[in-house]
DNA sequence: CTGTATCCTATCTGATACTG
DNA sequence: CAGTATCAGATAGGATACAG
């Protein structure tokens, strides 16, 4: 048949699209750094090298699977490199690659944007939160 | 006492970790932009007011339930307006508001970033992965 | 047309215990 | 010191059916 259902016309649609946000870079590179730990590592290396202890102690609320996960996550992007010295004990530094460093420009954009504006969009969810609740 | 056990100690730094992470603008913000149909629905809109239905359109693969949530917390947030027109058969409109508006050239910059540098992360991506399979 | 309600799965996240 | 392994709870995301 050449026609499709209209439930296989729209899986058709979904999936072409779920493709296309897939390939799309802008989105790839929200889905990263979107994670929670991943802006607080970059921003954590910015100031230079750090061993895998000194940044769980700077990320003070972070499990040590998450801290590993985004550090993985982050030398397999690229973006950070990995240093292993094997010293009794084990010393490990993680240090910003050019690429990662690339990176801290946009991160000051976006701190910038949100320290400006994000307090109007307080004030917003306040108000909205405060008209839903008179309606209840 | 005056003294608390190390897990007593952990957890104040995690509570207090936490919430400095609930009020760092930037990190609300990349949560908020983060979100997998918000940079979609900003872009959208940025040719201009939609409808529900043209939004559900465009966005191929968005279930009604993630298009309304979305909606519903850009509006929340004030970035965005809600217009309805009760006619029969009912009519929504959403426009982006002067906030809104002003998230663009930050989702630009974003986007330009993506397109000139996530090429390289995919190619470090790629030869990680190959590595970690040569090993296995 | 524009949603809301329900149910279900996948993933994320974290706590805990253990290892080289 | 720097992880890995495992388990459980929370949350996001989505399919489907129904309502105003």
């Amino acid at each position: 048949m050449a026609t499709m259902t209209a439930a296989q016309r729209r899986e058709a649609a979904r999936v072409g699209f779920d493709a296309y946000i897939a390939e799309c870079p802008a989105r790839q590179l929200l889905d990263r750094i979107g994670d929670k730990w991943v802006s607080l590592v970059v921003n954590a290396l910015a100031d230079g090298p750090q061993r895998y202890s000194d940044l769980r102690r700077r990320l003070a609320g972070v499990s040590e699977k998450m801290l590993t996960q985004t550090l993985r996550a982050l030398e397999r992007d690229g973006l950070l490199t990995r240093t292993v010295t094997p010293s009794v004990p084990a010393r490990v530094d993680y240090a910003l690659t050019p690429l990662g460093t690339g990176l801290l420009p946009l991160m000051q954009s976006i701190k910038a944007w949100a320290e400006e504006h994000m307090p109007e969009v307080l004030a917003a969810r306040e108000s909205y939160d405060a008209a839903a609740g008179n309606g209840k």
